[in-house]
DNA sequence: CGATTCTTTGATGGGCTTCAAAACGTGTGG
DNA sequence: CCACACGTTTTGAAGCCCATCAAAGAATCG
């Protein structure tokens, strides 16, 4: 949230008390199930995560991967039943804290409340960009935006990151991301390394043509072009 | 957002005050369009309107409707571009507020921004149940899931309406919603009338079998389900 | 009442899925 | 450290769902 604005050391440390308590979550693990009652929300400190749901043919929809800095479920905090699953992707450190903490927030510190609203409008957003993608895109266009979007997310907790990345997911995590098979997802990446738009080797992706791959993606980075100039005071 | 608590005489007038400006807008008129520099955010008083964004091959994928009470181009009031286009599908009324309003309220009123973030939330599910429908559902799913969201929407404002309602919408227009051609949605709107699911007469659909609709769209009515005892008080 | 938009239906084709199986990694226990 | 089991990646073949193209009715509007 740092980098959104400059944060008053009272601001500061009022975040730093929500993150307080840590806990450390293993590959795979679960930390919310959908349908069942939601307890905690969390701030992702380290590693990898997805949001996804399970339909009734037992098919699955990945709905977000989720970075360090992100808050998980909060739209869990509003129902009574969680809406979707939070799972692992890599070991990871969450920061869970409750309801109350959130309401506490939201009194005394507007500029904050503020500003998790725009991380919620920056998410919404990004949501609406995969909506039109798997709406009205080829199977190659959202592959292509999925490795746009995970490398620029990557790249925000790791400076180090530039055209070469390890991808962290699986062809089948892809496919339910992007509403394909994973087979599908397979011929498609060949076809992007063939088009000259990417390389793989050894489960790590280079970004070629970055140009290119963004022009047929219909890729924009959402964490830009914003104007935060109206926020309350702190 | 009276619906979701009873507010006191102080949140109240503030909404009052913030609604107070009323603008008419015409079917077909755009009220704010995707790329260009955003102005005000609106509340919608009265019709139906859309979001929707342009694909660079000309296609259009519509994000949501809109109905009376929804707040429009929140996300926009974040970014200096508008990330998608508003325009009005019926005759309309909204009332036009301005980022400094919204950081006004968020301010004084900790459980009216609350409110807001709750609002925003339940939009989000919403779309990630779109999301969910257009990466891993069938046609006829998608055409019935929307059936089913219109109607309930509409009965929120309108409490005469039962299990027959006008649509509102072209084919074209449902089709760009759930990510298929206006061909198709007229053969997947053909099948669930023969299921027996559906019955269509004048430009009015019927929902013959809710129950196997919902069954057969997988759908969650989003407005329902929630748990607001931790909104900080009043 | 003419013009335009919307709905409906048919025929054809393609993008993606499904099914199948081999090659390749990767972690684990002996 | 090897052997085995298991998950992942890769490739092929066949088929289906939905798109595309085309054109005729129906409805709506000026």
């Amino acid at each position: 949230m740092s980098e959104l604005v400059e944060l008053t050391s009272d601001e500061r440390s009022t975040l730093e008390k929500l993150e307080s308590r840590q806990r450390q979550v293993r590959r795979g693990a679960v930390l919310q199930r959908e349908n069942e009652p939601c307890g905690e929300m969390f701030i992702l400190r380290k590693g990898l995560m997805m949001s996804y749901v399970l339909l009734d043919d037992g098919s699955r929809q990945i709905l977000r991967f989720l970075f360090p800095g992100d808050m998980l479920g909060m739209s869990s905090a509003i129902y009574r039943e969680a809406p979707e699953t939070l799972a692992a992707l890599s070991d990871c450190t969450v920061a869970p804290f409750d309801r109350t903490a959130l309401a506490g927030i939201m009194t005394a510190h507007p500029r904050l409340s503020a500003m998790i609203m725009v991380h919620a409008q920056i998410e919404r957003v990004a949501l609406t960009d995969r909506l039109a993608a798997l709406g009205r895109t080829s199977a190659k266009a959202r592959v292509a935006a999925l490795l746009l979007e995970l490398r620029n997310r990557l790249r925000v907790s790791d400076k180090s990151i530039a055209n070469v990345f390890a991808l962290g997911l699986t062809q089948e995590e892809v496919g339910d991301a992007t509403g394909l098979t994973a087979v599908h997802v397979n011929r498609m990446l060949r076809q992007l390394e063939e088009d000259g738009l990417i390389a793989r080797e050894a489960g790590k992706v280079t970004l070629v043509d970055e140009r290119a791959l963004a022009r047929a993606a219909n890729y924009v980075n959402r964490y830009e072009g914003l104007d935060l100039s109206w926020l309350p005071a702190a």
